[in-house]
DNA sequence: CGCTTAAGTAAACAGCGGTATACATATCAT
DNA sequence: ATGATATGTATACCGCTGTTTACTTAAGCG
C-alpha cells in the first residue's frame, strides 16, 4: 500500500475550488436555471449547504464561476496579420470544454439574474478590452462581430452540436471562418 | 356606444391561439424553464388548466409554439446573386420580434426536453431544406454556417442586446455581414 | 324554453428548488 | 491531551411549478 495522503480531510480552499469547478461544468452544460445546487455539490462530493457558506448563494456562485473563466488576454495576444487563422485554430481546437466560458454564457441567457451578471462580466472582462485592441475606429462594433461569430460557432459545435459542424470542418468552411474573422481587421 | 361584439365569449380556437401567442412571446423572452405556465396563461387572460386541455402539457405547448414559427421558405426565395444583401436586410429589419423563431431557439438550449424538441424542429424544418437549397456540395456545412451567423447576430441584437449592435449598424459592419453571407454561395 | 355539452374556473396535490438552522466532527494551537 | 474553532453534515422550511380534479357557466340545438 502507498503511504497515507498527508493532506487533511478538511480543506476549505480545496472544497471551495471543487464546488467552483463542478459549477462551471454544470452551468456550461445545462445553464443556470436547469442546474441545481444539489447537483453541483453532489458532483463535488460535498453538502449543498456549503454553497451558501463559501459563495453566499447560487447567484454569487454563478458569478464566481463565470468570471473565473472570462479572460480576453488569450485573444489579445494573437498577431494581427494572422488573427483569423489563430482565432479559428483556438475555437476549433479539441477544446477542454470546461475551460471555455462561451457555453456558460450562451446557456445563461434565460434567467434574468444570470443574464444581468453575464452581461456585465462579458462587457467588462471581454468586450471592452477587445474593443480597445481593435482600435478607435468602430472597435466596439468589431468586438461585437467577433463575439457574434465566436458565439455562433460555439453554439453549434458545443452547446447545440450540429452534425454538419461536428469534428473536422472542410477546408472551404474553415477558410470561410478565417476570412470572416480576418476581414474584421483588414 | 358601438354595437356589442357579436363573437361569443367562449371560443376554443381563439383561446387556443391566444395561449399559443402568449407562449411564443414569453418563451422568446425568458426561455423554456424560466417561463411558467401561470405566466403564459395570465398574459392570455385565461386559466392555467387550459394549457393541459389544449396542448397536453407545457412541453407540447413549446413544440407547437416553435414549429408554428419555424419556416425556411422566407430564405429560400431570395435571389442567389443578392442573397447576402437580402438576408441581412431581413435580419436587421425593425423586426416583429415575436415572429422570429431564433430567440426562442437560442433561449431554450438549456432544458433537456426543450433542447431535444428544438434540435429536431430546427433540423427538419430549417437546416435540411436550406442544405438542399445550397446544393449537393457542402450544402449541410453551408446551412450550418448560415445558422451560425444568423444566430450570433440575433443573439446579440435581440436576446442579449449589445450596445455596439443596437439600432442601425455602420455601413462597414453591414457590408461585412453581407459579404459573410454572400461568400457562402460564391 | 330546456338541456346536453363544450368551455372555463378554482383549488388542491405532489414534487422540487434554494436556503437557513441546528448539530457533528476533524484540525490545530496551546 | 484538550478545548476552541473551522469545516462539513443532516434536516426541515417555504415558496414555486406543472398538472389534476371537481365544479361552474356559457353556447347552441331540439
Amino acid at each position: 500500500m502507498a503511504d497515507a495522503d498527508p493532506r487533511p480531510q478538511r480543506d476549505a480552499a480545496r472544497t471551495r475550488a471543487a464546488i467552483l469547478h463542478a459549477a462551471q461544468q454544470a452551468f456550461s452544460t445545462k445553464g443556470y436555471t436547469d442546474t441545481g445546487v444539489r447537483e453541483i455539490t453532489a458532483a463535488a462530493g460535498v453538502n449543498p449547504a456549503l454553497v451558501s457558506r463559501y459563495f453566499g448563494s447560487k447567484e454569487k456562485l454563478y458569478e464566481a464561476a463565470l468570471s473565473a473563466l472570462l479572460d480576453a488576454r488569450v485573444v489579445l495576444g494573437f498577431p494581427r496579420d494572422q488573427f483569423g487563422e489563430a482565432v479559428v485554430r483556438m475555437l476549433l481546437a479539441p477544446a477542454p470544454q470546461q475551460r471555455n466560458p462561451l457555453p456558460m454564457m450562451l446557456l445563461a441567457s434565460a434567467d434574468p439574474t444570470a443574464r444581468a451578471i453575464t452581461d456585465r462580466l462579458l462587457t467588462e472582462l471581454f468586450l471592452e478590452p477587445l474593443a480597445a485592441w481593435y482600435g478607435p475606429v468602430r472597435g466596439a462594433e468589431k468586438a461585437a462581430c467577433f463575439s457574434l461569430l465566436a458565439s455562433g460557432l460555439t453554439l453549434y459545435r458545443q452547446v447545440y452540436p450540429l452534425a454538419a459542424l461536428d469534428g473536422a470542418l472542410s477546408d472551404e468552411t474553415r477558410a470561410w471562418l478565417v476570412q470572416a474573422f480576418q476581414s474584421l481587421i483588414d
